[in-house]
Formats: C-alpha cells, sequence, structure tokens
DNA sequence: GGAAAACACTTGACACGTCAACCAATGCGG
DNA sequence: CCGCATTGGTTGACGTGTCAAGTGTTTTCC
C-alpha cells in the first residue's frame, strides 16, 4: 500500500536531496555523503569567515596565525607551515608576503641553511588572534551546536576514519 | 600506572592534531570537529578534482552541468542553478559565462519574464558528463570505502543534523 | 671535490571567488 | 497608471588559489 499523498515521490529523497532540489536519488550512498560534506563544510566555512574575515584577515592567514602561535617563538619554516594548515596551500608563499606586509609576521632566512626561510608571529599578530579566541570559541560551539557531544564524537572518529584511506598511493 | 612509553605526553593526542602537528590539545570537541570537517573535506574535494578537471572544467563547473541534466531539457534561471548549488557561488555569472565559452550551455533571455536568463546544456556538456560518470561514480566510492555503509548512513545523519542548525536567523 | 639530485622556496600567468554597486524588468500600492 | 520597492542578473575591482617553471642551497654519491 501507498504512502500518503503523492503518487510521483516513491523515495522519502533525502534531506540533502531536497536542499539542492534534486529530482533523481543518489547514485550510492558514498554519492550523497561526499555531497553532504561538501555542502556542510562549506556552509561551516562560511560561518568561521564571517567572524574573522571582519578582522581584514582571511581564514586561511588566520590558520597560519595559529600554527606560528603555536610554536611558541620558536621560528617556523615556510614550508613546515604549508604542511601544518588545516586545509592544503600552494599559495602559502604569498599569503605569508600579505602576512608581512600587514606586520602580522616576520620572516628571515635562516643562518643554518640558508634554504629555508624562518617566520614568526608578531605581537599585533599576537594582539589580533587574543581578540579572536573568544569569538571563534562561540563560533565553533554553535555552528555545531546541534550536535551532542557524543555525536560529535562519533562525527570525529568517522571523518579519521575517512583521511585514513587516503595515504599509500602517491 | 603509566601507559607505556614518553612521560611527556598526557593525553594520547587526537589523529587529527597528530595530522597538522598540533602540540596541545583542542579547546573543545566542536573545535575538534569543525576542524576534522574541514581538513577532510578539504581532501577529498582535492580527490573529487583530481578526476574532474583533466577534463577541462572545474568542480564547479561540473556542479552546474550536472544541475542542467538534472532538468532534463528544462531550462533554468540563473539564480535558480545558483540555488542547487552544493556549494555556494556568488560568482554564477561568470561561471556560466565560462561554460558558455566553451559550448557547454546555451543561454537565452526568457521571454515571460525578461529579467530572468534560461539555461541549458548543450549536447557537448551531455556527452562531457556521459564520460565522467563512470570515473565519478568510482571516486566516490573510492575516497569513502573505508567506511561500512552503515556508517556512510550514520555520517550523512550527523551532516543533516549540523545543517540543521543554520536556518532562522538570517 | 665536482656533477647531479634533492630541497625550499619564489615567481608569473591566469582562473576563480567575493563584495558592492549597478541596471533593467516586474510587481504593487495608492 | 505612476512612482517605488523588489526581483534577477551583470559588472568592476580586487584578493586569493593554483599550476608550472625557475632560482638559489645543500646533500649525495661517485
Amino acid at each position: 500500500m501507498a504512502k500518503h499523498h503523492s503518487p510521483e515521490a516513491p523515495a522519502p529523497a533525502s534531506r540533502i536531496a531536497q536542499e539542492i532540489r534534486q529530482n533523481r536519488p543518489f547514485r550510492s550512498a558514498s554519492q550523497e555523503a561526499l555531497i553532504a560534506l561538501l555542502r556542510t563544510t562549506d556552509r561551516l566555512r562560511r560561518g568561521l569567515s564571517s567572524v574573522i574575515e571582519p578582522t581584514g584577515i582571511t581564514l586561511q592567514q588566520y590558520n597560519v596565525l595559529r600554527i606560528l602561535r603555536g610554536a611558541r617563538g620558536e621560528g617556523l619554516p615556510t614550508l613546515e607551515i604549508a604542511h601544518r594548515m588545516v586545509e592544503e596551500t600552494p599559495g602559502i608563499t604569498r599569503l605569508l608576503d600579505r602576512l608581512e606586509a600587514k606586520s602580522l609576521v616576520r620572516r628571515e632566512r635562516c643562518r643554518q641553511d640558508r634554504r629555508q626561510v624562518l617566520c614568526w608571529i608578531e605581537p599585533s599578530g599576537l594582539d589580533l588572534l587574543a581578540s579572536l579566541d573568544g569569538p571563534v570559541d562561540r563560533a565553533d560551539e554553535s555552528l555545531l551546536a546541534t550536535l551532542s557531544a557524543a555525536e560529535q564524537r562519533q562525527l570525529i572518529l568517522l571523518l579519521d576514519k575517512i583521511r585514513e584511506g587516503e595515504r599509500h598511493d602517491p
């Protein structure tokens, strides 16, 4: 026996399918999960950016500053920063150029190995980060507020598992 | 009684913390989940792009073509396409410009409402999509292959729940 | 110790994203 | 039926992302 209305809609149509007004079902659960990840993360990224960018830096620049603050006064080579970025960034040099232009970061060629350029965060960079700590924490929590603590842990584990699949074949 | 080695590492340090070589623990589970989402999705996005971009279109352009194919010959107004995109795109006009320049898409001003511009996918666009269907399906599955079907469903539900939190406050 | 490979960036060219301002067509209230 | 708000889209300016090729250093291995 049929469901209540609409003889046209056999499958209940997943939430994400409705959101992007897709008439046909997904070809696979993998595809639906991938699209849900892309869409959800895009939204979250914009949510975070809307907190960070009004201060005059981008999300990526913020990430660099956080990495340098984490180094606690130790200078980090350019590519080491690139390696630690949450999102990959081939444009790391120019990202640092812009941060240096704003005097949020200082760079110096390394004496021991003159190929490397070491980077430090400047006091004004630390100030900027300090002013963002509260707002960013609040944004993090509010963006994921619909998930319980247990669900957040579950999500983290699932994501870890996805990333496990990507080593081995370069 | 202490764990096996390293008197230095009190917390086990989450997987993502190791990946970005972060010495300090995350300030909250929300933050860790958010960073895991950003990092994981960035990797998946690049994985997908590496399948699509060699054909000469970007992931966003591919998304537009998929939307137009889904319309099955019906012309869609520009902003309707923007609305259906997986990732938000203010640059929809120029995206369509580039697709039109490659003759993958055709546009025409609507007669009933001359403000609107209707878009259709061209045969060469359909061919391009057809040639990508297999590779994209395979990429989808391989990128999420480490998750079981049940885990994929679980992930989709968690992501749906996150997006639920974002209506109401425009 | 000297050529060649590996490394750590840097640069140029170009596509793309983003925001605000703009324009034209339509709808709507008086 | 006339002004004014709304809708639908376009444009300019600018920052950023991305790839490939290039530069200067260090290491490696005869």
